[in-house]
DNA sequence: GATGAATGAGGATTCATTCAT
DNA sequence: GATGAATGAATCCTCATTCAT
């Protein structure tokens, strides 16, 4: 019934299938606009849809319902997200703590020039969610595979336990990130990367180096 | 009309006042129960009286409203939470690492012995709520200030900011704790104490010992 | 949550049971006039609601859905009607034509007396919901029951299957009565009771024969 | 622009009626499928169309509105079923009670040979339609018609009111067979005819009484 | 102090139907 | 003939809170 989710995959064949992906992308952006500036709750199905200039219906009609939307928005913004994250752990860095530090910087430059989805992605609100806390976990579990692999590589201790560790990191990004995407002047960016830079290589590193 | 919220203070000085503080400890006993069980949004008021053993009308008394008594059973269990601590802080340790284990252990052993009142403390539907982020500010400003008397000692290097800092320690306590506080058979205690100690010691330490 | 259902077996014993009472009451013949009237679809729980002098709230209250208030009101009139039928099978007849007699004029006395009801009781629509369909069962079960002590007095024949013929019954009551009720200036009451008896007792051919 | 309803009285002229005809065929198919199992409110709009292999709008160009193709496969189960019934009627019968009997056999011989159909014909919730309702009243005017013929031809006792009897029969074999249709399990094949033979024929009374 | 029946604004969701392609 | 994305009016139900007793 819900049309096909995979945007990406393929393109639009004709008009009518360009014109669903596009009602389809106004929703998400609205639906991000209002969740991120009035908070989950108070974004309201219709408002949504008024919004993005369609009726209620067609949002249900595209995501099944309200945490449909919430998904995919999710989804997008964690599709991005690793899109720029894949290319700095593509990249070879001299030392652990340049590729932390990367890997940081990252992330802030994906708030700066996605706020709106980043303040979706990292806000409490939607972190209490279900589908907030599939993204949560999904990240975790990302977080303790590559500790594993940092392990075997010897690049890590191994007498830390990857999955706490990895939800220590998650737990940590987390709350550091939606407090800063909710307002960035909070605190330079400099100052935030150099801050969560330290506390991850610090904690990681062979304690005898 | 509100009756006096320190009620841990004075002692009841007569029969009516005892029965009033008892009402009052079984609505914030029920109250924890059901939060800690089926989730905030699912606790009514109503079901809260009830299992309280009280109409309604009784709870709104005692508390104002649904987060007046939310409020109270966070701030109960900070307090509970609090009062150890401080123990373990009077008590000096020879390394920092001592220090943080045996704050990190505290923690743990609260979770353990008040399993009910920490799964509302570290819940995240809670900690998304206003009084949850009232409480969880708290804890920033706290350990910020721990940090920067850290640092004024000379503990602590300098060039960490206190506030991310602390922001990033209590998010990565939340995200543990909560973690653990939901099912403690995920992770021996052990475990999860010396992943916490390390994180936390590791990061802070001055780079260059 | 929902009051105690059981209106009958206890006397109100204060003013606030006594008005709780009351309530229930005016919500259950809003809610029989405006399905009698309009059809249960049609009837939006707030029009019951307004009809009876409360808020929707109040309906759901006494109520928990709207299926509830349904419910409520087939099970006054079946007592209702059952009270009535009570009294014909108390009295002693002395054939079983009059016995049948007696008792389906009965039905249409409840009918002309208590129209309301009687036409929510007797409606198809109603008869096709869920708690209407165990209403009929509920009557289609009785029947069964009085067939089977028919038989072992050797009142009626033993070679019917009582399941069946209790539903037969029932069925061709259900249809006429709902037919009578919708608008009994169709047909006199005399015809009504006069086929239904003739039909149950005696069939179609001529009776000679 | 609806196609012509007649389906059956003209063999399709040339290829494209022949597909016009097939695809009005497997919706018919498809509604009475998803209707017999799903029950007439579960059946979506969009599902009996996916079901068929076509889009929504075919079904509306087809039927014009939901209530059209359930009148449509209304009318074709009607159909068969005089179909079948018009054989018995033209036979001779020895006795009243075999002519009875043939007609109840070729229902129940309907149902089994169609079940689909059969469930959607005998269907509490279809009958509380307005469609629904339109065929039941269809079946009291020929029930009618045919008791005022026997009365004439002398069959039949003539003190009974035709409308009535009629609606009482119909409403009697709706309730049957509507559960037998659901689950011809429930009672032998034999056991349902002879007793709706017997309640036609003779009602309840011992017959040598 | 306690009671509990009553409130009612508020929001998510449904689904038959349309019409431009 | 067929498509299927879009529509949007229509309703049910929730539940924190109140206040007369």
């Amino acid at each position: 019934m819900t049309p096909a989710a995979n945007t990406l995959d393929t393109p639009p064949r004709n008009a009518r299938e360009r014109s669903r992906l596009e009602t389809r992308r106004r929703l998400l952006m609205a639906g991000a606009e209002l969740i991120a500036n009035d908070g989950l709750a108070s974004a309201r199905a219709t408002d949504i849809a008024a919004a993005a200039g369609v009726a209620v219906g067609t949002l249900y009609f595209h995501f099944g319902d309200k945490d449909g939307l919430l998904e995919a928005i999710l989804l997008h913004g964690v599709d991005l997200l690793t899109e720029r994250l894949r290319t700095v752990v593509d990249n070879p860095h001299d030392t652990l703590t340049a590729a932390v530090r990367a890997h940081e910087d990252e992330m802030l430059a994906f708030i700066e020039e996605e706020p709106t989805l980043a303040r979706v992605l990292f806000h409490n609100e939607v972190r209490a969610t279900e589908v907030g806390t599939r993204i949560f976990e999904l990240g975790v579990e990302l977080q303790a595979e590559r500790l594993r692999a940092g392990v075997a590589d010897g690049f890590f201790r191994n007498d830390l336990h990857a999955d706490i560790t990895a939800r220590a990191i998650v737990g940590m990004l987390s709350a550091v990130l939606t407090w800063w995407a909710a307002d960035p002047s909070r605190a330079s960016r400099q100052d935030v990367v150099d801050t969560l830079t330290a506390m991850r290589v610090g904690g990681l590193h062979h304690p005898e180096l």
